[in-house]
DNA sequence: ACCTAGAGTGAATGCGCTTTCATTCACGCT
DNA sequence: AGCGTGAATGAAAGCGCATTCACTCTAGGT
């Protein structure tokens, strides 16, 4: 490991130019066949391996996509047990990563710390020709200043109003629909009187609209919405769950008798909580979740929820940026807006069927 | 989206040299506060985003680690069902962008294709610190080349004899182990007399111990073994694995009683073409498979599995390659243990206990 | 008033590659 | 023999940043 060969080394030791080595690389076919034998033994004598990032410096581009994600991961979680682990970030990832090597891209990832300067966001940024965020996991202005460069697409829906993000694409799902769904089911089917909704309302759109979903059914329905009339929440993972139902357990007056959340993590922190306070889930009180993450079905009760297709979020965004990018697709900015299914299981009365996979 | 600036243009615009602006990024400390504040307003202005590229250039390092695994994605599992897809890698790549995140690192990440001077591992490689290789996906030759220059972590186990990867750091788990343990089971409480052992021996060391393991077991045992003793496959994907089985149950001379898989992709194919062809499993045979993938509890008979510490696995490989990096650790190669542990379900006839999560 | 140390800054160089642009060479023509 | 042509190659100019070294200013000490 003394010290990495260049160009320089590889054009000296098979006696031609560094610009024909960089040919043997960039476009074989244009160097004759003699030379590139001679060009590639060298390479491999000399344990050459081409500089990314001069590459990318003097073609100013990287081959490189990016997704920034949020770590929802639930130090509740049981780490043994890997699967559990599995979160809706993981699957969009891989539908990403298969999407772009398609295309010739690899993928760099990244779960977003806090911004400034020096934050991982900016690196990534720094490194991709385009990339994805998932939810509001970057902050908007950082995420601004950025998108002026080089395409990005939001995995998340579009804010309503004015919005210093709107020239940008979004990848979303139907939130308000499926969760609408969703509720009217338990209001109708379950004879549910007193839903009270869980979830970071302001910081997401997606949210937002799923708490719409919400309210629009109970108003249909002419029912009452526990609570003020949202919880909110501070992260929404399993701990923040279990707090959540809690607090709306110990809350004068009479319990909700349905725990709507906007994410099924929550809500498996808030399955463990209710248990914990002998409470039957969903005898004495029903309880949903929101994305279909693989651990919603292991639960007991398994977990009733709305199922997003997170590998084809992954994917759509994917060949949305790589148009972006071929030139292909200049226009307005994109809002596209995937399907999404309810998944009725345990947790909200309905029995769970054995051959449902 | 006219021209990218750069330093030069933020420089100008703040009256600042370029050495300057670059001293905001790197060291903000060094410069004075009110500068600092002069400069940034400036970057934000323009829309600057420092070029990754170029400063891994300039200093030779680009705090970027990568992940390069096979893609045994199986167009036979439903794409539908997404938690179906998630697979050995996906674990692993949460282990290590988890692990690489707490180290400062961003993770880069692809399934690799073939070689050649273009191939994407060729990308990755110039463009990380170091990375990991999970399994053999990577041609050793490249491999070989490319280990000389930056550290490289296998997740695999080291092959026996001689190996010029000899020299390369190793994570492994208990491959051996596990699946002698497995084969005991089958053995003594299942009363197995005829099983048949399935997967790519020849192609991967952890394999090869697997299969070790298992003859182990039915050595002790005084078994015999049916098939050859053991069966090739192309890949170890569901469809292999269902051909396989096709095979073995095609074969002249007595079925076997005991389908020993090489991973849980094969077994879950297995499964699922034993079914097609009426056999009840475990009653006419039992099948097993090795990893613990997500999929292997949710299929029916839920599957008997080896479960290896996937997620630990990248955290353990992220770890390794951050002490190489920081030069704290530069001895002889590791070879890094991990246990796994047997998860006994009904596919080999046990029954699934209802509590066990 | 003079000197020194240290903080803050700028000029200049090079990181390893891609990419024109120019040049050479070997042919097949007229 | 002279010339045009296309293929193969080389020379040289950056790409955008980090970093070294030298330099300028304070502020403190004598």
């Amino acid at each position: 490991m003394t010290v990495t060969p260049t160009v320089y080394d590889v054009a000296e030791r098979s006696g031609v130019s560094i610009a024909t080595v960089s040919r043997v690389y960039r476009t074989p076919d244009s160097v004759r066949a003699s030379t590139r034998e001679r060009v590639l033994a060298a390479a491999r004598e000399l344990g050459y391996v081409p500089s990314g990032n001069a590459r990318g410096l003097a073609s100013r581009s990287t081959g490189v996509l990016g997704l920034c994600f949020p770590d929802y991961a639930d130090p509740a979680a049981d780490t043994d047990d890997d699967d559990a682990a599995m979160l809706y970030s993981d699957q969009i990832i891989r539908g990403m990563e298969r999407a772009a090597r398609r295309h010739g891209y690899a993928l760099l990832i990244a779960a977003s710390l806090q911004g400034g300067p020096e934050s991982l966001v900016a690196k990534v940024a720094g490194r991709v020709d385009g990339f994805a965020v998932l939810a509001r996991t970057v902050p908007t202005e950082e995420l601004e200043v950025i998108s002026r460069r080089r395409p990005v697409v939001m995995l998340a829906g579009p804010r309503e109003g004015t919005d210093s993000l709107d020239h940008l694409d979004h990848i979303e799902v139907a939130n308000e629909d499926g969760q609408r769904e969703l509720t009217r089911h338990l209001l109708a089917d379950h004879g549910i009187r007193r839903p009270a909704y869980i979830g970071m309302i302001e910081e997401s759109p997606d949210v937002e609209a799923r708490f719409r979903g919400f309210l629009d059914a109970c108003r249909d329905a002419g029912v009452e919405v526990a609570g003020e009339p949202a919880v909110r929440v501070g992260m929404m993972t399993q701990a923040e769950g279990a707090r959540a139902a809690a607090l709306l357990c110990e809350r004068p007056g009479e319990r909700p008798d349905a725990f709507v959340f906007a994410n099924d993590q929550m809500a498996v922190g808030a399955l463990r909580e209710l248990e914990r306070r002998g409470l039957r889930v969903p005898e004495d009180a029903v309880v949903t979740g929101f994305d279909g993450i693989p651990l919603s079905r292991l639960v007991r009760p398994a977990l009733t929820t709305v199922r997003q297709p997170m590998v084809r979020m992954g994917e759509e965004a994917t060949d949305l940026l790589v148009q972006r990018l071929s030139g292909r697709y200049t226009g307005a900015p994109v809002s596209r807006m995937l399907p999404v299914s309810v998944v009725r299981r345990a947790s909200c009365g309905c029995a769970e069927g054995r051959t449902q996979s």
